[in-house]
DNA sequence: GCTGAAAAGCCTATAGT
DNA sequence: ACTATAGGCTTTTCAGC
């Protein structure tokens, strides 16, 4: 049998409003039980949080691009991420071992808003930048195989 | 004021918990109004679900990176997301406009899982590949600013 | 599309093993 | 760490505007 803890996730992943019971049932376990692991999972931080997913292109922001960002001075110091954690445009922040430094999604309604956000990106932190967009998404956001019982951080 | 719907989105891109109840006093809505919205959302394919936000990093798979890929025959009928699709490790394809074709998003273990990840992608489906490996998360999953009232695809 | 009310079911806490 | 129980709140449906 699969480690309960890991199984809760994969249940909690594919639908984060299933009730308690019906993890519960799934498990074995009794409502009380269920919930009780949901919420050490919580506390621990091994499930952050809960979203809705919604269909962000159909709501007025079909352009997704990859920002990679390099700064122009390799010997400022690298403060980077707090520099573009401001702009609500980019999705995420992922520094990276390359020829870039930093590698950003991010989401727009349009070109110009586009041509905009690379400036204000290169203004705020100092970079210079390579923009790569996407054109679709054949698939995004899947959820992993987790690897099955054992350390649970615990 | 803000139109309902992408008010109702917002609240539930931020807890994908929150009751209905909550939901119709964040919007002046009575409880049924709220639920009766958030299932027209639902089913207009705008909410397309509900996630608990789990940490994979601390769960098993610490390594993250980007990996570019490019067909060897680009003259070859363009399946790789089919043929990719089967590989778990692969969080997110991406169809990008630039030197290569698709940026994938991937997720293993170990260094030496991600040497056979990439062995099974370039056999799955006859690309070369580029690996960016991600060191660290600045910040990820944001919720982006939704363009206030409007279309909403209706 | 909204309100309001009622039944069914869920969440949460408590007590006990 | 789990089960069982019970009160309060939420979800869901339905009648009416």
């Amino acid at each position: 049998m699969e480690d309960i803890d890991v199984q809760i996730m994969k249940l909690l992943l594919e639908d984060g409003r299933m009730s308690y019971t019906d993890v519960g049932k799934a498990t074995g376990l009794s409502t009380s039980a269920a919930h009780q692991r949901v919420r050490r999972l919580e506390q621990r931080g091994l499930i952050k949080g809960y979203r809705a997913v919604v269909d962000v292109e159909a709501l007025g922001l079909p352009l997704t691009a990859f920002v990679s960002v390099k700064p122009f001075d390799p010997a400022a110091p690298d403060d980077v991420p707090e520099r573009l954690a401001g702009l609500s445009e980019i999705e995420s922040c992922h520094s990276v071992a390359g020829d870039e430094n930093y590698i950003l999604k991010i989401r727009v309604a349009t070109p110009a808003d586009l041509e905009g956000l690379l400036a204000r990106i290169r203004f705020a932190a100092n970079v210079s930048t390579r923009t790569t967009i996407v054109l679709s998404t054949p698939f995004d956001g899947r959820t992993p195989d987790l690897p099955g019982s054992r350390p649970v951080g615990g």
